[in-house]
DNA sequence: CGAGAAGTTGCGGGTTCACGCAAGACGCGG
DNA sequence: CCGCGTCTTGCGTGAACCCGCAACTTCTCG
């Protein structure tokens, strides 16, 4: 058995390295990778390998490195491995992962012990194992009782980005009107309409800008996820 | 000599702890805390502590807990230490730093050669110790060359949150106008005007809203930043 | 002290947004 | 086949926004 380590903190990686040597000792060789891109590259070489990814490094996050990986070897089994509980990364995460794929979200929070539990059940026994903590946050994301559908998600990405409403019209084929509807729909899940100057009159935020900013902060988006849409924009806009 | 760590990663803390002990034969005491707020704390109970903090912990970040720390015992000796050089973080550092105060900034990325010195540095000889690429972004920040006047970095702040133009002027004692001048201003300098249809007729960016992403893009504000903002906003709601 | 740079404010107009109203379009169980 | 919910689209209005023009206030510096 062999196992592809992409981990950009060298101190992240060796305490990885201790743990799969650790918990997998049929586990004959440890592969290490800095980055996404030597990530992918290290995963094309050594095709059997299974795979333990962080999200979130510097020159090609987890994500990114996962897709391709995936697209080539669908059966690979990748355990993520991250800090965050971001619903961003998450539905990144889900949106990404091919059909009865085996894979597992872990935190870096968890403890050795289910970090190895993870690894044997992944990598040996092909289950899935998402921490308890991002279980949640998945049903919140994927049930829309307080989450999002993909076309609000959507919206709220072209808005983040900047775009006006006819750009997004002419992006998604909408009408301006539909496009508008959206917006409407997005603005009351974030809730958005507090008012800014307590009992006076006036007082509404810039509903646009605020409801980017709330998506933010309660991180339904992150950093990546923007770095990732401007660079699809980017695409869009030199495709004519 | 006593050192205190404020660190939210174990890893991180034991390799500090490590470090210290080894750069620092001198020093008698070290102590840990995982937080920002643990951090204030002992900081208080130990006063003739040195400290190494991180930026970027979750339950109150670093930023907030040297503010806060200083403000007590103003000749206190930080070094922070950050996976980061966010124009975000820099600034949000240099605006705390009272006068004279000895201080570091040095990224999780230095070498262990270069973590060592500059403890040594800064908590045997009282020196300030800047990242080379730290220095750079300071550079920047700063000079006006490509940086943002504080007024202007005002502003962004206040369209993020998802302020009216208005809302703006009466939280700023200033006239409409005037706010949205500034708002020209940071505009101009984030090079917004791009256009978004390439060669056709309209083709342009919702500006505001550009801004913001462009900014967070560009780290000049990044989460943590915005997380304060809001608060601090809050707080503005509350008082009338 | 006076010239000039930088910042503030008012006015006016063209544009984009937010959104209510209402008329189709599509799917689905009865 | 019909009724009902969900989604799309058009029209129209009032508000917010972007910004050129121009008069004033500070400040600075020679």
């Amino acid at each position: 058995m062999k196992v592809l380590i992409v981990e950009d903190d060298p101190l992240h990686r060796s305490y990885l390295h201790e743990a799969v040597s650790a918990a997998l000792p049929e586990c004959e060789t440890v592969i290490e990778a800095e980055n996404g891109l030597s990530g992918e590259k290290l995963a094309r070489d050594h095709k059997s390998a299974h795979i333990v990814m962080d999200l979130q490094m510097a020159t090609r996050n987890g994500i990114e490195a996962a897709r391709t990986i995936w697209k080539e070897r669908p059966e690979t089994r990748i355990l993520f491995w991250s800090n965050y509980s971001d619903e961003a990364y998450v539905r990144g995460v889900s949106r990404i992962v091919p059909d009865g794929a085996a894979y597992g979200y872990v935190l870096k929070s968890a403890s050795d012990e289910r970090l190895k539990l993870a690894l044997r059940s992944i990598f040996v026994e092909s289950q899935c194992v998402i921490d308890r903590e991002i279980r949640g946050v998945q049903q919140k994301s994927l049930g829309q009782t307080n989450g999002f559908t993909d076309s609000e998600y959507e919206i709220l990405v072209d808005i983040a980005l900047g775009l006006t409403d006819r750009a997004i019209a002419r992006r998604r084929n909408l009408s301006l009107r539909s496009v508008q509807n959206r917006l409407q729909q997005l603005y009351d899940k974030l809730d958005v309409y507090q008012s800014t100057g307590e009992d006076s009159e006036d007082a509404r935020f810039n509903l646009r800008t605020r409801a980017v900013t709330t998506a933010l902060l309660r991180k339904l988006l992150n950093y990546s996820a923007l770095e990732k849409a401007e660079a699809d924009l980017q695409e869009w806009l030199t495709n004519l």
